[in-house]
Parts: C-alpha cells; structure tokens; sequence
DNA sequence: TCTGGGGTCCTAGGACCC
DNA sequence: TCTGGGGTCCTAGGACCC
C-alpha cells in the first residue's frame, strides 16, 4: 500500500510560509532568469494563468489582478523540502523522495489509513508550514491519482485512501488520460485519437495495442491502473547516469571570451556534483544556441568528447571543455545559452587508466586540492573559491531580479520579528 | 529587453563479434 | 535457384517525469 504526499503548489507555498501578505493572493515563481512561471497559487490558477507562460508576456495582466510575483530561490525550497522529508520520516520506515516536493511511503501494515493521512497532514502543516495532498492506493499510479483527486475536491480534506472507494471505475470515468502518471501530451493525444479518453478506458485497453504503442513502459500503467503493482518503492536513490549544467543568459553574449567563461563555470557546478557521487566522468558534452524565439541568425551546435581517462578534477574538465567551445564557435551570433553534460560516470575509486596516455597528472595531489575546494565552498558557502576562468563579473549570468531572502540558510537574511 | 533546468527509460538501427 | 544464426554494445531520437 502506497501514500503520495505531494506539496500543495510548493514553491509559492515556501515563500508563504515566511511571508503572511501573500496568503489568500495571487502568487507565482518564475523560471530561472525569470522567464516563465513555473509555479502558481490557486488564485493566480484562477486568474487564467498557465504553466510555463512567459512572464514577460503576462506583465500586463499580472498588473491588472496585483499578481505577486518571485524569482525562484532554491535554497528555500531546498531547505523547506528537507523539513517536509524529514517530518515524513517519522510515519513510516520506508519511504522514497521522488522529487523536491513527493514523497512516496510505504503504509504496509498499517490500518484506518484515511485517517494516519489526516495525521501526516495536519503534522507536516505544524512541523514545517506546508500544505500537502495524500493520496493512497495499492500501486502508485493509482497513489497518483488519488492524489490529484484529494487536490481538487475540497469535500476530501486533502486526502483520499482509493481502497475505501467504492465503484472505483466510475470515479476513473472522471481522470483524463492527461493526468495519468507517465501519459504525457503526446501519448494522450495519440490515445485520444483512438477513442481512449478517461482513465477506466485506459484500464480496459487492450495490452498489445498499449505495448505497441507506448513500450512495456505504457503497459506498466495500464497495469497499475488495474491495481497490478509493478513500480515499486525506491529507498536510496541510484548513483545518476548523467550530471549536466546549463543556463540561459541575462542578455545576449557574442564574445567568445564570456561564453567560455560560462561553460568553465558550469563544468565546476558539474563536477561538484560529481565528486559529491564519488564518480569521475569519461565524455565531456558541451553545447551552444542562439535565441529560437527571436527573428535573427540562429545557430545551434553540439560537440562531445572521451577524456583519455576517466576524472573528476575541475581544471581538466574546464580545459576540456574549452577546447570544445572553440571548435563550435561562430563569430557574429548572438548566444542566449550554453551547457555542458557528463556522461559515462564510473565509481572514482579503482579507475581504469589509459594504456596510451600520458599520466603526467598526480592524482592524489588532485584529489587532495578538489577536497579542499570542495571543503571550502560547503563551510563558508557556494563560489568562496572558484575557477578564475568562470570569470569575475559575469554579465551572461542569468536575471533573478525578484528573489526572496534565503530565509533559513543565511544568517543575514534570517526573518525578523517586530514587537 | 524579455520564453527554465535537470533528469530517466526504451527502442531501433548500425556497428561489431564468433 | 540457392548466401545462417546468435549475440553485444553504442547512439540518436522520442517519450516521459518534476
């Protein structure tokens, strides 16, 4: 039996939570280098405003209805969705964080579930602030559903335990194939188009059309819409696959100069991340791209290369990645974004080297300068010391003109109170 | 002036091996 | 007339998630 907690518009209601003026009103956060809105308040729902609408687009009509609006601010919501996952714990021993704002926990064993729901809400409303849905099934598709349901009636208290439904099918009849887990538009477009609509239609489709047209991935859950669980309850988070860095600039960057100093600062930020999962990487990607909304030259390129040896040391990566940047460059192109991805990551200890290249690197001299580093930024804060190739001034860095205080990680900018 | 960032998984096709 | 069978690994593209 699984429970899906889910906070309630999460980032809107972080910076509630330190903010009393923004109750009952419109809120939204915005995308990096505010660009879109990318979490809303059920007024700014209300209002019309929509997922991913760019902000600048919506000034007008966010004047009109004093639309509150902030830049996003990840170390609140960082730190705000550790105080929810830590509060979680104490309810059961089994518990997956899905992602910064779900929770996935295991409720084997336990009994009048619809009430604990109650419980786990009303405690992580006290504990931490934070408003949440619980929605509670034997598959956690169906734990999916649930809670989409518990978000919406007002008459569930933000929560609802499936098992006690009776005539599921028909409250099935009510989902959208949209709003299932793992049916993105384009999958519930093509169903659509064969007549399945709902999510009890889903659940009745036929397995080898699913499987033909949506991979064994789709047949899964259809499978757990019947009630089959084949998903199961992830503890301890595999090592990623892949760690990548990119951002979109404040303003257009031509100089070649300034965009080798953003993937320079980005590879750190990767390999941060890296050492953090005890892995070096073996291929370096690196890419560019002009502005796609903008009536003017475009380029975009792409370019990835094997290291002689796998490594997790900031100044090779850079120079790696550096070399890369100058292959695909063009002059006279305005560029809005640059990224770097590493992929191939293998486990740092017990590194296989290169036949044929030159070990001319000390690697526990390396090893020992990238803890210090490493030590350096966690003690006194991200970017105390970093790479003089990222740069000083940074006129690419990205906007983030609306921000909040970091509430609970910064001691200048702890909330103050007037008597 | 202005449109986000970071991931995973599956499949098909092409290369290779014996 | 007639040209096998059984595999692995890698990558790109397309779907999905938050």
């Amino acid at each position: 039996m699984f429970a899906l907690v889910d906070c309630n518009n999460f980032y809107v209601s972080c910076e509630r939570v330190f903010n009393a003026s923004l109750d009952m009103q419109p809120v939204v956060v915005l995308s990096n280098n505010d660009g879109c809105v990318i979490a809303r308040s059920n007024e700014a729902k209300a209002l019309g405003i929509k997922m991913g609408a760019p902000f600048f687009l919506n000034r007008e009509l966010f004047k009109k209805h004093v639309v509150r609006f902030f830049s996003s601010n990840y170390s609140l919501y960082g730190d705000m969705s550790c105080r929810v996952m830590n509060t979680l714990q104490q309810f059961t021993p089994d518990l997956e964080i899905y992602s910064i704002d779900e929770a996935f926990l295991s409720l084997n064993g336990f009994t009048d579930l619809a009430h604990y729901g109650q419980v786990i809400r009303a405690t992580v409303k006290q504990h931490t602030g934070m408003p949440v849905s619980i929605g509670i099934a034997p598959t956690k598709t169906l734990a999916k559903v649930a809670n989409k349901i518990a978000k919406k009636d007002a008459a569930l208290q933000g929560v609802l335990d499936l098992t006690t439904v009776e005539g599921i099918d028909s409250l099935l009849e009510t989902v959208a194939v949209a709003d299932i887990w793992g049916v993105g538009y384009r999958y519930a477009a093509m169903l659509q188009r064969h007549g399945i609509i709902n999510a009890c239609q889903l659940k009745n489709a036929d397995d080898a059309f699913i499987q033909k047209h949506m991979t064994i991935v789709g047949l899964r859950t259809v499978h757990e819409l019947r009630g089959e669980s084949f998903i199961e309850l992830e503890q301890s988070p595999p090592p990623k696959k892949a760690i990548g860095s990119s951002r979109s600039f404040g303003v257009p960057v031509e100089d070649i100069e300034e965009l080798l100093e953003s993937v320079s600062d980005y590879v750190s930020r990767a390999a941060e991340k890296l050492r953090r999962q005890n892995c070096a990487a073996s291929t370096l990607q690196v890419y560019l791209t002009t502005n796609r909304f903008k009536d003017e030259p475009q380029y975009a390129n792409c370019i990835s290369c094997t290291l002689p040896t796998p490594t997790a040391y900031t100044p090779e990566l850079i120079a790696c990645a550096q070399a890369c940047l100058r292959k695909i460059y063009r002059k006279g192109y305005r560029y809005k974004k640059t990224g770097i991805l590493l992929t191939g990551l293998t486990p740092a200890n017990g590194l296989q080297l290169n036949l044929f290249a030159e070990h001319r690197g000390n690697f526990s001299n390396q090893k020992a300068i990238m803890r210090a580093v490493d030590a350096l930024n966690e003690r006194y804060g991200r970017n105390t010391v970093q790479f003089a190739s990222s740069g000083i001034n940074k006129r690419w860095k990205m906007l983030q003109s609306y921000k909040s205080p970091c509430f609970t990680t910064r001691w200048s900018e702890l909330p103050t109170v007037k008597a």
